[in-house]
DNA sequence: AGAATGCTACCGACCGGTCGGTTTGACAGG
DNA sequence: CCTGTCAAACCGACCGGTCGGTAGCATTCT
């Protein structure tokens, strides 16, 4: 193995074990120390590889948004009509909640230093609105179609998207105090239910 | 001005200099000196009245729920359906983005600790229980009074919190992004459109 | 080919500063 | 006099980050 071999493999390590400390303990909570302890590295080959702890996570959470890119572009072409696609993504609830692992706390460390710092602001806040961009234009081609009434895809985009984000919240706060997965599945019945056009072929 | 009464206001003002400054900087981000500084308060002063630092986050919490408890009882009091009591109370959604001024961020950061710590988590999940409860009777009362459809009270109250919690979510992280309060409004209405039932009076 | 040199990955001791929390004692009201 | 309310000095632990140094592969020079 090369030498850049290795040090991308000491590097991705570091990555990995960073992420699953502060989604475990929360990023204040874990130590600089303690990441190299678990990637078996010193302060030393932390530094050498990253310029400072929340480089490091300002990386993790880019690593985790291109991953959700790519999930969203290919759950984008299964369906036929724009509400059996939505239903489609919601139906993948469960799995993002088990599939994650232990990252997905991760998610409200994000939302809450966004609050803080405008760095992780603008890297938190650039995808939402490509999301949002995302869910617009889903709605748009879905009225398009035919499949869907006359909404504001703006609004009916953002309404989705809070919809995403408290189920996410409230998933992590009480895994088990409800089956959110059919939370999230009926939910998107009922809103659909509620902008959805009768197909008439 | 008695010793008590005193005593009683300075911890008080402890209280609010640190919710301001939890609300600002993040928890973890404010040192008790800190706190002391903005309290005209020594550390001797601070531990005095306090325990911890944890303390007095769970304190706050306490009181933002204690206020948020009776927020909801005055209004659920008001409209004559309760498909219309759902909308005057999204109605007022944008009163609480403004009048809560800063320390609706602490929202996030009671959610993101609560991930971390039992303490937190009891203390946070407990009323969030009780306002699925809440909401659960509400949508119970609206089916027996023949304005909503038989849906699942339980399944519709969570689906209703979740959208409060992924609203307050994202109006924190975009505040200017969209027009949250016109999101919530709309939304709700195409949430209803989904379980209500037409009066046939 | 083989020695010399450069460069990257990494080590580990160490730094100044800050953290939450403690201790002691002054002072005022009851 | 005694208790409640603070002030001031102080504590050890730990924090993120620095730095001089080294091991070993890669490249160049002879």
């Amino acid at each position: 193995m090369s030498v850049q071999q290795r040090g991308e493999e000491t590097r991705t390590r570091i990555l990995d074990v960073a992420q699953e400390a502060f989604a475990r303990y929360g990023y204040d909570a874990t130590g600089v120390a303690e990441i190299c302890r678990r990637a078996g590295v010193t302060k030393g080959g932390f530094y050498h590889h990253f310029p400072s702890k929340q480089d490091v996570f300002l990386e993790m959470l880019k690593r985790w948004l291109e991953g959700m890119d790519q999930e969203l572009e290919v759950m984008r072409s299964g369906e036929e009509t724009v509400p059996d696609e939505l239903r489609a993504m919601t139906a993948m609830v469960p799995n993002v909640f088990q599939e994650a692992g232990g990252r997905l706390p991760l998610f409200l460390e994000f939302l809450t230093k966004a609050g803080h710092s405008p760095v992780v602001w603008q890297a938190t806040v650039a995808p939402f609105r490509k999301y949002h961009a995302f869910f617009a234009k889903m709605i748009g081609d879905g009225i398009v179609e035919g499949s869907l009434r006359r909404v504001d895809p703006d609004l009916a985009s953002n309404l989705l998207l809070s919809f995403a984000v408290g189920l996410l919240a409230m998933g992590l706060l009480d895994p088990f105090g409800a089956d959110w997965g059919r939370v999230a599945q009926e939910g998107m019945d009922m809103l659909l239910s509620g902008i959805e056009l009768e197909q008439a072929e």
